[in-house]
DNA sequence: AATGAATGAGTATTCATTCAT
DNA sequence: CATGAATGAATACTCATTCAT
């Protein structure tokens, strides 16, 4: 019974199966948001269920796989030192756009210690971002990180609700009003 | 047979069983979002499922009922001819405090025609509040009907992802928030 | 609670009500067969499911009662006394085209002693035509009415497979073949 | 947790799953139609309802399986190149005996492209050896596959009315009758 | 005797999760 | 470590049948 399809390609296969699980998690939860069926993630990454359970004992596992790039990106903004604000939110703006779900993580089962470590990461970033705005009269001298999170999560929600190819529109409108709420 | 389990009530029970099943759904609604399983409801209201189907032959009869108490206030305040903008956003924030999903089955199927007069109709409201709030310096001058139910989106979006007994909390920070987005 | 929608027509309306159900169920049947279920029966006709049961306890009850004029008419056309086979085949031909259930009915559950009373009924009408068709060399003189009969089911058998307004042109097509096969 | 009833006998069990299924199902659609519930097909081949809507994501999935050695007989028939239509006819009778299901699914559905393909492939067995059967003698000249198809839809129209144990003799005397209509 | 509602069992289908190979 | 199948619980929905009014 030595069936094709899918020759079992054996350990060696692990880095690149992990890589294509990603992938395939961004794409489906991009389209079908965070609480997707983990069946069509392996399916599309042409994976086994068992090493989907492998590499991500659960869903939020996976999620952060999937968003450990926006981290990655969003760090690098951080780490020059001179991302302005404006700059963090045009990226996290991306990201919502790209799939809501992202924010759709950082709001939901905060429980788990490593969604709050994303959370805390990104505030973290918001916060630093944050003086040089206000100085510069960017934003308002009184305005906090929790608002400017706040007025995140809010741009995710609203995004939420309309198809993909709608959202880069949308997000434009919402910012309209959003600007004028944080700025001085 | 002759199981007891839950003796038919006959049909005096029916405006009974109605009336539980959208306060159950009510509930529901509230606590699991407009997706949840429509057999809790029936559970909850203490009814058979086929009863919960007579009544409501899907979901979105379901919802309708359930919202349909907040459109009745709503029109009310609206019969007054004297609603204010600020009246009317403190209702709807009302609303949405108490369950998120009023918002989100306006944004959702809204092929469904009864669904569209709902939202056909809060818009309505809002235009119809609209014009004497720019005219009092209440909101900008340019502020269109179409960016106050945008805020409306985003509010339930964020409140969605916070329980119940922080939203109020959550709607107040959030209004902080967009009212420096409408105002003049 | 003086619900309009349909009053209680009381007592009164029983002859009514048992009419308008035949006739509802000889439609429902006719479309959908003879498994249809009875709640569109009660609907079709305009009648509580209650009184549905009431006057007809169960399936067969009410088949049997649809079934009933296509037997008076048989009866009526044997009761001349000169019933050709071909004037008896013509009419179970249109019975059945008009629907495949009398032939399913008489074909299924047939430990109701009232379905088989039906089908000894029809058997005996067949029976008595059957020499004077073999008489006149119209059918071949060793046919017997158990073949007649098995040429009807093999009609209904094969009519029930096409849609309602296909069935005239298929039943034409299957006499074409049967004819040949009881023909001398 | 640690429920007994039934241990996941692992992929190895894949093909016996199969083939039990389609063993199950066999005898299932033989007794109750292609309608039956496929939870009791499930049931009967002692295995979950997940595995059986793997095996077979829809009913005519399975019935196509089912009947899949059917089709294999009568391919290998109409291979030696020597079938003869009683031969043929022999063959599909024998197969609406076992089930009429064969037919009943060859009459519904027939929009499914694969059902469509079976269909076709039946009336080009037929059409194949309907000519040396007209030079033969065996079947009037101006017989038609159509007409052959006819007759087998008649006869699985009526074994369907008769318990598996009758339909032997019910064919038997259903081709007395429809080998005058076919025969010169 | 009519009404229409109530009930619950039955059926289809999907999905998270575990496990033998 | 990969694979892919197995399992069963969960959910939607339908219908036959019973029953209070």
């Amino acid at each position: 019974m030595s069936d094709p399809g899918k020759a079992n390609r054996g350990p060696g296969a692990a880095a690149e199966n992990r890589a294509a699980l990603v992938r395939a998690a961004r794409e489906v939860f991009a389209a079908d948001g965070l609480g997707a069926p983990l069946s069509s993630v392996a399916r599309r990454a042409g994976v086994g269920q068992g090493s989907l359970y492998r590499h991500f004992p659960d869903r939020i596992s996976l999620a952060l796989a999937v968003f450990d790039d926006n981290m990655v990106e969003l760090d690098a903004l951080a780490a020059t030192g001179e991302a302005s604000l404006d700059e963090v939110l045009a990226m996290l703006t991306r990201h919502v756009i790209a799939s809501t779900a992202f924010v759709e993580m950082l709001g939901t089962a905060s429980d788990d210690p490593r969604v709050a470590e994303v959370a805390a990461r990104v505030e973290q970033i918001v916060a630093a971002a944050l003086p040089a705005a206000r100085t510069a009269g960017r934003v308002r001298a009184d305005l906090e990180t929790d608002d400017v999170l706040l007025a995140i999560g809010m741009l995710a929600g609203i995004l939420a609700r309309f198809p993909i190819d709608e959202r880069a529109d949308a997000a434009e409108r919402a910012w309209a009003l959003l600007d004028r709420a944080i700025r001085p």
